[in-house]
DNA sequence: CGTGATGCTGCAAAGGTTTGCAATGAAGTA
DNA sequence: TACTTCATTGCAAACCTTTGCAGCATCACG
């Protein structure tokens, strides 16, 4: 296995010595009801008693064991978060805000990877099912009507896809495309391509959407590939394609195919943004350090993971799931309100962008360098580049 | 906010109507017990009953409660991952591998972001405790002493950590560092800095001290930098100091703190690798997509994932948790073999490492054009730049 | 002193499942 | 026929906690 073991001891250590309410209860002279409610009631017990019960359950390393609390009260305090894949640099931040939000309000986070596989994604949910208050399904992959079915089981929120009933986190790449594509044919292109991620994304189908219709208010011609898989791989992978399509600009589904396809296109010698311009859509942190910096939509990860969390644990108070009374069935027919929420993109310009075929050359140039007939980015061309800042 | 509302409805759709073994027995006309053995031990039922309730349990869309499954076998199946930074791009393919190591064995992976934060760590610790079988910390930031003491109540493997007395899986950045510095030394530098991450990191001590070893053998000054974040941030904040200490390269605590130090001295003006070179450590998958692509030791990162699932479950299998008998303490003094695995490293040699001022000029150079002269490791040296391929 | 209110505590059921043990019936054996 | 064995199923306890209800003092008030 190409690894070296350095040692290999046998211990006695205690594993561990599950320590119950009942052990407390015995080792402090009171009913186990009383240090159930030291924990979860403390105002219900004389202080008195509170201190000798605290002081016990420290003394012998007592945690109160929130499985078999969440079996009778039916809240576990645990959200779920289901995401396409880890890897992805466009989740992080999304599951960081979402776990920041949560530890407020004094819930805890557990992210499960899907692999962009439906199969695992369906499967999770099951297994999550009980063992949290609520999901968030993000970017989901399997079908809107299994997310309904899946919604009977668990509450759910879905980030970036929109299913009917359920209430969704949105995030609006289709004015990002569209801001794109105004920005490309401003530039003076109007030969441009769209690179498609996941046939089954909802982010995909807007933005083939928008991308198509500004294109045609542009006069420009859109030329679809794809789909591809949304990493590097997928991005370089289609850099022979782009090249012979003789687009003067790309606009991609991601930024990390974008960088794939900048990276590809490198290696075929064709120069962005000389040659090709690229546009890629996230903003993840990666599109700054690359070079050529990567114009791209930024996309308000943070707030989606804030506001997917807001809104599970609001619906999520509103209908206490297990209610108690043993054989009528519960909360039948309970009326919840389902929000959709979009949230605005923003279209950052850096350098991986510049002036096509078509651009009116507004001042005379610097004499282009290299062989390149196209002209290196313009200076009169306002390129803003305000570096970030997204709206959160 | 910044967001639009776009929707708001209400819908009555049954909110988890919770059907459980008891329906199940009813509609089948059997014992719970029947429908509990049907799921869990299907040998022991008759092969009629167990379609029928197989069927029943279909209709109703029965699941069974892994929660309360738990409380009473002392199982859940699941195993929780809790890392320093899901954002450090280290971490996706160690998770990644856990995930489907753990799956194969029917298996959960839980995975909580402490953002370096070793209260967080604690914490989830705890939380987790009761709702997994055991637990990996990875790249942990809390004591040593703490990690011992939260082993009892949940067993626990370490990743990049060195705990006596506890299974840890740990890659050889000592051997790595080594390898650097001698790469370094090679090239004709003799005035080295590192770049260190967090303090409570034990790669970083690590690092620290073999790296100052190998220095001395090579008879070149080692600088200690830092302590600083181990991100782009933390590394583009030194390069004013790097570039006034007057070192000619710079081996860095990870590829993140690397690729910001980079981009830090292209902004002051100084350029990678012809004045100044930069090893990283991890090769994540942008030290590749950066230019100059990053000198760097590899980490096998998979592989550290997947052994530590499995010692993690091979530690569980040998003492199943809560043993049947209620008062008298469960297995205590369980003997339980700790093994420590040792992963190899290996040097990754591209373009963010050249000559430095000691250079023997063995062959006349190319005039130092784009990326990178690359004056190809002195063959002295034993690097094996393997590429990547890391041992499994 | 009687009455009611208040504060604290114990009792026991409930939550969904697993599992040792016993009961049942049928089949096999002597 | 009587006895054993085996397969199948039911019974009930157990896992750990929460919580409605009731009991009991204590105290204030009239």
């Amino acid at each position: 296995m190409g690894h070296t073991c350095v040692t290999a001891t046998t211990s006695d250590e205690g594993v561990a010595v599950p320590v119950t309410i009942r052990d407390v209860a015995r080792a402090s002279g009171v009913h186990i009801s009383t240090v159930s409610r030291t924990f979860s009631a403390p105002h219900l017990v004389n202080p008195e008693t509170r201190v000798r019960v605290l002081a016990c359950a420290e003394d012998l390393g007592y945690r109160p064991n929130r499985a078999a609390r969440a079996l009778i009260t039916g809240r576990t305090h645990n959200i779920g978060l289901i995401i396409a894949d880890i890897a992805n640099p466009f989740f992080p931040p999304l599951i960081k805000a979402a776990e920041s939000q949560a530890r407020h309000r004094d819930y805890h986070v557990f992210v499960a990877d899907t692999n962009e596989d439906p199969t695992a994604e369906e499967e999770l949910v099951h297994a999550l099912a009980k063992q949290v208050d609520g999901v968030l399904l993000c970017s989901p992959r399997m079908s809107n009507s299994l997310i309904e079915q899946l919604s009977r089981e668990v509450p759910l929120v879905v980030v970036n896809r929109q299913v009917t009933g359920l209430p969704c986190v949105l995030m609006d790449v289709g004015q990002g495309a569209r801001s794109a594509i105004e920005h490309l044919v401003g530039l003076g292109h109007r030969s441009i391509a769209l690179l498609g991620g996941p046939r089954s994304s909802w982010t995909n189908r807007e933005m083939r959407r928008a991308a198509a219709a500004a294109a045609r208010a542009g006069g420009a011609e859109l030329t679809m590939l794809g789909p591809n898989a949304p990493t590097e791989v997928g991005g370089s992978a289609v850099a022979e394609q782009v090249r012979r399509s003789g687009v003067s600009a790309v606009l991609a589904y991601n930024d990390l195919m974008a960088i794939g396809l900048i990276e590809g296109l490198d290696a075929l010698g064709v120069r962005v943004p000389q040659e090709v311009s690229v546009v890629g859509v996230d903003d993840i942190t990666l599109s700054r350090l690359t070079r050529p910096k990567l114009t791209t939509v930024a996309t308000p990860t943070g707030a989606a993971g804030r506001t997917a969390v807001d809104m599970l644990l609001q619906q999520d108070i509103e209908s206490p799931r297990a209610a108690r009374g043993s054989g009528a069935g519960t909360a039948l027919g309970v009326r919840r309100t389902t929000a959709q929420v979009m949230l605005q993109t923003d279209l950052v310009i850096r350098d991986s962008t510049g002036p096509g075929p078509y651009a009116r050359p507004a001042r005379p140039l610097a004499a282009p360098r290299g062989p390149g007939p196209h002209c290196p980015a313009d200076p009169g061309i306002p390129t803003a580049a305000t570096g970030d800042a997204v709206a959160s």
